[in-house]
DNA sequence: ATTGCAATTAGTAATAACTACTATATAAAC
DNA sequence: GTTTATATAGTAGTTATTACTAATTGCAAT
């Protein structure tokens, strides 16, 4: 009876959670279960996800367990022009690109351009004694959908006129 | 008596005001003109500043004009690790230097870099289609201050051991 | 396996940030 | 000045999040 409890967890994540003396509960274990399988999801998404696993979990738990594990560095926030925080399971330095017109987050992997961007922001803040700890980096856009059906909203960005 | 009025305002806002058919109201004028002295304020710290000029303002008059002045395209919003909003009257293409301590923001100017960064951004998102209309770029960091204060949180990043 | 207890939980009250609503007032076009 | 659509103050309502509390539980030490 291999199938239930930590063992179904992240290595990693139940090393975070013992090097920090957290219990593994079974309310914590359905929360990462749930944002593995989840894209982008709000607190309250989560909470519902997770309901199908652990009827009577409560909506505090959840963001108690994510603060946990924002702390831990195992979750990210997104924070949108919707207003609403989004947890992004996706640790690894990336662009969000959002569409601003129907909501999709697309994870856009700048493996291969982190050093560039590093070493350009290293420019532009040198001097001034700051040390980097992280980055957010969210472009907005019309996505190929959103494109086709709005075209009429083609100059309303301040960026219009860069071509960009 | 040309003190008093429009004439204080900068003639892009007149102008965006005009176009859009708003009227300008000596609440939108105080309004834009706190938000020309203040570095990053919060709605609430906005109404309190307007509050000077205009002591029966109605918060809700601030919310509602900051909308005005977003959907123009003459303030930006911030979302920043805190959760509170704030507004930015700099809408240059820039990056917002962060300090995760003490919460300071630094306004970096990025234009000699903005083609470059879209050019990357074009490269990485290039074949799916997106049409880009804005970015948000904010960067964490300690600030000169607060690295000196703050030698403990040296390996607390995601980001520490890759030497950005 | 049992025990002891600090950590965790469910449930809910409280808070913070914002938005909607409504009756009154006013900017600006005529 | 008159008109009228727009804007406002004040406030109620909403949404997202946090704080609180009494009961429960993971897990370390027996």
């Amino acid at each position: 009876m291999a199938s239930r409890g930590e063992s179904e967890l992240d290595r990693k994540i139940v090393e975070a959670f013992k090097v920090r003396k957290l219990k593994i509960t079974p309310q914590r274990i359905a929360i990462v279960k749930a944002l593995n399988r989840m894209d982008h999801p709000t607190a309250e998404e989560i909470y519902e996800e997770v309901k199908k696993e652990q009827p009577y979990i409560s909506l505090a738990t959840v963001y108690r367990t994510l603060k946990l594990l924002i702390n831990a560095g195992l979750v990210k926030e997104l924070c949108l022009p919707d207003g609403v925080i989004r947890y992004d399971t996706n640790i690894n330095p990336h662009i969000n690109v959002v569409c601003v017109n129907c909501g999709r987050i697309f994870d856009v992997d700048i493996d291969h351009y982190v050093e560039t961007f590093m070493d350009e922001i290293g420019k532009a803040v040198s001097g001034k004694g700051f040390r980097v700890v992280g980055f957010r980096f969210d472009v907005d856009v019309y996505c190929e959908n959103c494109s086709i059906k709005n075209k009429q909203f083609e100059s309303d960005s301040a960026f219009a006129d860069e071509d960009i």
